[in-house]
DNA sequence: CTTACAACCGTACCGAAGTACGGAGTCAAT
DNA sequence: ATTGACTCCGTACTTCGGTACGGTTGTAAG
């Protein structure tokens, strides 16, 4: 932990996290990044280590983790609760197993109304429009 | 066709179709679902078709597509525009089909941090957070 | 010193698919 | 005739993850 450059302003802090400046403002005041003090004149400074904490949301972002669940994982940032982490993480895996489940089922009905459309060049209604109408969508 | 009862108001109507009465309205002001003329009284009164016209909904829903979609394929309701209709379907298909590439590869990557969670009983720091603070997240 | 570009800040807005609210009118039964 | 349930209608609010706006300071270059 050799850098706490505080170097740097909001826009180029943003810029080299990728992300906009309103994104910026916006997780600060959802609190999943701090908002530093502001040294000299009133302009705030941001340094290398803020970078790697929005690195660490988009990097949960991209696991699906919403940013609740992500600020309940910087609560854990110090690596030393591995298991809430993995309990975290097991919950949202069985999401995302059960949200797989439901595409794939999706797609299984989806092809076959496909298949069937490209097969009844002469039938007189199309069957997707009639499946549609006849409500074959399996109960939720 | 037999049926045109129009005999329903608008809460049976409701708990015929299965939906908030408030869902039949918003549907209304999106124009899904037509808006019957006030007969007797001041109060509009519904019939079967308009229930088959919610499950029209509501199916084309739960194969993924959104209300201006459904919209779309309502145009197509007499069965004649079968290609449009599959032109349609295709295109959702296809992005349910990238939803699912994407919802894998999030299987996969969380899957394996979990593991390593519960095989890490004596490494100082949690697999998953440290993952998540070294970015491995293949970019998009 | 002025100009031009940033940063600051609060607030409003986006889309999607509804849900909730509140006041007024209507209807059937008591 | 009054009660109570229901309808009508417009409007506002909800969640999620931001984006946009607009006015006010701050700051750096020319």
């Amino acid at each position: 932990m050799i850098m706490s450059d505080q170097s740097l302003t909001i826009g180029a802090f943003a810029k080299a996290a990728d992300v906009n400046v309103e994104t910026i403002r916006f997780y600060q005041r959802r609190g999943l990044i701090r908002t530093p003090t502001r040294s000299i004149g009133r302009i705030r400074r941001y340094s290398a280590s803020d970078i790697a904490r929005v690195r660490f949301v988009k990097s949960a972002q991209a696991l699906g983790f919403s940013l609740d669940e992500i600020a309940g994982l910087l609560r854990l940032e110090d690596g030393s609760h591995c298991n809430d982490a993995r309990a975290a993480a097991e919950e949202k895996l069985a999401g995302v197993r059960a949200k797989l489940t439901d595409l794939q089922r999706i797609e299984a009905a989806l092809g076959e109304l496909v298949d069937k459309c490209r097969a009844a060049t002469g039938s007189v209604t199309c069957p997707l429009i009639s499946a549609l109408q006849r409500r074959d969508d399996g109960e939720r």
